[in-house]
DNA sequence: GCCAACGTTGGC
DNA sequence: GCCAACGTTGGC
């Protein structure tokens, strides 16, 4: 039984196809700790990821990874010359980890945060939480089964 | 570009 | 350990 995700990226910097076109990404530079402790301790292969688009025109769901390797330490907090560099961090205890996701599909039809936040059956969700800031996010099987749903109708 | 929400930092 | 200041996220 595998576990469901939404990941979040600014397509600016990474889209959905930059994905399709690479066919599968490590996932770096997460630095909050709840995301780290889900790529560490609970995302794990075979897990089903929903590609989510923020800081956008129209953010939303564009499409679906799967998860192909587990939790390992992010390399880009070792680089000085990385965005994401981190000189607190050792090598011997790493703080950031990250998780190799594979591409699956793009949606025929984005799912627009708009109306999952107008779906009732999402509403528990904290994607669509005001004020909800966390890029790696768990979701339930029956909302990623209704997302799907609503990229066909 | 604005700004609310929220996580992190650091002085005390 | 409190909490103000600060930085970042992300919708709008």
């Amino acid at each position: 039984m595998p576990n469901y995700w939404i990941f979040k990226s600014e397509p600016e910097v990474y889209s959905i196809d930059d994905i399709k076109r690479d066919q599968w990404t490590y996932w770096d530079g997460v630095r909050n700790y709840e995301a780290r402790n889900f790529l560490r301790d609970k995302v794990k292969k075979g897990d089903i990821v929903l590609f989510y688009h923020s800081n956008c025109e129209e953010p939303g769901v564009y499409g679906i990874c799967e998860v192909i390797k587990e939790g390992y330490p992010d390399f880009t907090q070792f680089d000085s010359s990385n965005k994401h560099f981190d000189p607190r961090s050792k090598k011997e205890n790493p703080t950031w980890f990250m998780v190799d996701i594979k591409f699956l599909k793009k949606l025929k039809k984005p799912v627009t945060l708009e109306e999952m936040k107008k779906n009732s059956r999402l509403k528990n969700m904290r994607l669509i939480r005001k004020g909800n800031r966390l890029s790696i996010l768990p979701i339930t099987k029956e909302e990623y089964e209704e997302i799907l749903k609503m990229s066909k109708s």
